[in-house]
DNA sequence: CTTGCTTTTGATATCGATAACATTTATACA
DNA sequence: TGTATAAATGTTATCGATATCAAAAGCAAG
């Protein structure tokens, strides 16, 4: 540990300003009963030392964190990215920090996660999707904090909910893929074991294919992390290899979408004439694509914002909720040109 | 506020196994000093009563909040995503936690950053770019903790940088695009004064069209926030409407530069063939956007590391550092379809 | 200038863990 | 078996702020 000079503290303020240190914590906030003058001349101390305050002594003593946290399968996916900063701005009017964790998409890493998040005492937790280790799910609801799963409708909830069936979702692809008259159509995507909505995108494939009496066996799973693009273009290889007659395909993102669109524009065919390629997520790179990549919004920065409001509600309530414990949003289709 | 039930504490969970809360705490970390049957038996009363150990307290008693802190200008980049995610990676083995904050690339919103970053007294901090304001250096330099500039080599260094020339970078891509013969050449940045990184790639532009005694007037400012591929799109159309024989043009990131050629594709032209269109910052989807694009790989993820093995480096330090303060990576060009 | 109120300031206990030191118990070896 | 040493556990003070209650100062009205 480098052996950095002491810190000025409260008291050190105090001192200099020849006051008590209460004076000093109320000074430093807006808290009115503090004189101007003795405010003016404690403000000039602090600025002389050089003082910050130590808001882990000031959350200790008060008891509350200051901040909630959130877990999100992983940083680098403008989802999820949007839904963090909707859910963050909706959160700092009530000097609200977020605390920010990855679980890479497997569970077991939320567990660890989820447990070191909780060691922090947040005032409320947000986690991604309703899958959760045995473990996790206890340390969630014995927490004593509220609890918002996002991103899915689980089956069994452990407290909140804001978000959307990832299953009825995709099935909107499917049906517009039937609805232009195509049958053999396609899906590519992850680690269903790993990822609970992307298992759930592949069971609304198979759902809308069996409704419509189709076979649902045009698929191919590939690993996802850490690229996200190329196993769209692994993916449609392998489609187009098996099966080359397949007339659309849906892909579990819009990045596996692009890397898709954009092999079989190397392989040389077009896009949507010769295939239709359908994505999910709505990412910004899909508007600007050639072809614009036909989506489907599940509307990520809306599901921040409720949950943002969620918890201002929780944390001000006075006893009983009054809002729905769980809120959906409705995922839309956006047309465009790739299906 | 929720009215809650008390979360027990480490007191509680030494009642429960009748032994000391000091050999709670031994037992609760890899502390040898316990001896197995105690530790069990406290296992055992802690999960009984679902006890989560509080580090607020436990760095507060310790002094050590366990985490560095890292500032970045937006969270939705993959460039920084990936600094951060090295970074992360890092640290995790010295059991040092990240806490991120997003500057929006504003200087204001900077300063408010690290002072609240700083009252949560993390062990280090990593700041990206070298411009701030005069208070926020100020705060920085008082902080009594390890300061790590990147992305960037500041003329006056606060403490350590981990960082590349950014004009020394994009005159890479331009002197490429002389090389090839091209003479009328173009650059399209965001705006110079919040965004000191992408100010560097225009100053690198001029000095070497400057060099090359051409001139230096074929520029699109755009305002980059909060999309990041759209600008891209009509600073090409606004450069090609009043130079319309221009032969190169280099974006200040591959996002805009994904929003120029595409736009380019819209408007009929043909990349390269046509009109040549330069990146920065090796993007993933910059390898699988036909044309692939040529871009100026500055090492995101190098520098996420270098700053994690610095960190570890000087706290362990016992007095004097070893390593240089400043520590340089070297960006190179990545030639591909679209240049 | 005195009473009664409000505003401002201060003293002390406290949050939950750990550091540092003290003490007890276990173990080794002559 | 006794002594030396190591291992295990306990006791007390402490980190830096804030809650809470108490006291002092300021102020208005009679």
């Amino acid at each position: 540990m480098r052996n950095k000079t002491k810190l000025p503290t409260m008291a050190d303020v105090a001192n200099l300003a020849g006051v008590s240190s209460m004076t000093v914590s109320r000074a430093l906030k807006p808290d009115t009963s503090v004189s101007k003058a003795t405010r003016e001349k404690i403000q000039k101390a602090a600025d002389e030392l050089g003082y910050v305050l130590d808001t882990r002594a000031s959350e200790f003593s008060s008891g509350k964190s200051g901040f909630v946290a959130i877990t999100i399968p992983s940083i680098n996916n403008g989802n999820f990215a949007d839904t963090v900063k909707a859910f963050s701005d909706g959160l700092v009017e009530q000097d609200l920090q977020v605390l920010l964790g990855y679980t890479n998409y497997h569970v077991d890493r939320e567990e660890q996660l989820v447990e070191q998040l909780l060691k922090k005492r947040p005032e409320a937790i947000v986690v991604t999707g309703g899958m959760h280790t045995d473990r996790c799910r206890l340390l969630l609801e014995n927490s004593g904090i509220p609890v918002i799963e996002t991103w899915d409708v689980p089956e069994k909830p452990i407290d909140h909910v804001v978000g959307f069936s990832n299953l009825q979702a995709s099935e909107l692809m499917f049906e517009h893929f039937i609805a232009q008259g195509h049958r053999k159509i396609g899906f590519i995507g992850g680690d269903n074991a790993r990822d609970s909505r992307g298992r759930d995108r592949y069971l609304g494939f198979c759902n809308t294919m069996e409704k419509h009496g189709l076979a649902s066996d045009r698929v191919s799973f590939q690993e996802l992390a850490p690229f996200s693009m190329e196993p769209g273009a692994s993916g449609i290889q392998s489609i187009m290899k098996e099966w080359p007659d397949t007339e659309a395909v849906m892909c579990v993102s819009d990045l596996i979408a692009f890397g898709a669109i954009t092999e079989c524009q190397r392989m040389g065919m077009n896009v949507p004439d010769d295939i239709k390629i359908g994505g999910f997520g709505a990412y910004e790179l899909g508007q600007f694509l050639n072809p614009s990549i036909t989506t489907i919004d599940v509307g990520a920065a809306q599901i921040g914002k409720f949950a943002a409001e969620k918890i201002i509600e929780l944390l001000s309530d006075d006893g009983d909720t009054k809002s729905a414990k769980i809120v959906k949003t409705e995922p839309i289709l956006i047309k465009r040109q790739s299906a």
